[in-house]
DNA sequence: ATTTGCTCAGCTC
DNA sequence: GAGCTGAGCAAAT
C-alpha cells in the first residue's frame, strides 16, 4: 500500500456532488498537492478513480488529462456540482479535514477510527 | 490580479 | 544519482 494507492481510495470515498481540494488529499496522505496532480495525470482507472472531482484551493479546475478543463466543468455539473464563472461555489467544495471526514459520514461511509473495548 | 518561493513524484539523461 | 517539469499553494505585493 503506498500512497497512490491511498490518494485513490480517499477519492473514492468522496460523494457526488462534492468536490476536494490537491491540498486537501496531499494532508491526508501527507505529501505535497503538486504530488497529487502528479498521482491524478498518472491515473489508468478513469472513471473508478474519480479524478475530475479534485480541483484547486481557490475553487478554479486545475487540469484534466482525459479531455480538458471544458470536460472536467461539464462532468461536475452533471454531479451537481455549481459553478460560480469557472470557479466551485464554495457550498460543494470540501478544503478541511473536518468537512471531509462529516461528509463522508453524512453519506454512510465508516469513519470510525478508535473502537473503544 | 500578479509575482515569488516552496514542493515532490516521474521522467530523462 | 543529478536535473528538469508540472492537473498546486500561500503569502506578499
Amino acid at each position: 500500500m503506498d500512497r497512490r494507492d491511498i490518494v485513490y481510495t480517499l477519492l473514492q470515498l468522496v460523494p457526488m456532488g462534492y468536490v476536494v481540494t490537491y491540498s486537501l488529499l496531499a494532508r491526508l496522505a501527507g505529501t505535497s498537492p503538486r504530488a497529487i496532480g502528479a498521482y491524478m495525470r498518472s491515473n489508468k482507472r478513469p472513471i473508478i478513480v474519480p479524478c475530475h472531482r479534485v480541483v484547486k484551493s481557490d475553487g478554479s479546475l486545475g487540469g484534466y488529462s482525459a479531455g480538458g478543463p471544458r470536460v472536467k466543468k461539464k462532468l461536475l455539473q452533471l454531479e451537481g456540482v455549481a459553478f460560480e464563472g469557472d470557479r466551485v461555489s464554495g457550498k460543494s467544495l470540501i478544503r478541511d479535514e473536518e468537512s471531509f471526514w462529516r461528509v463522508l459520514e453524512e453519506h454512510g461511509h465508516i469513519v470510525d477510527f478508535d473502537a473503544d473495548p
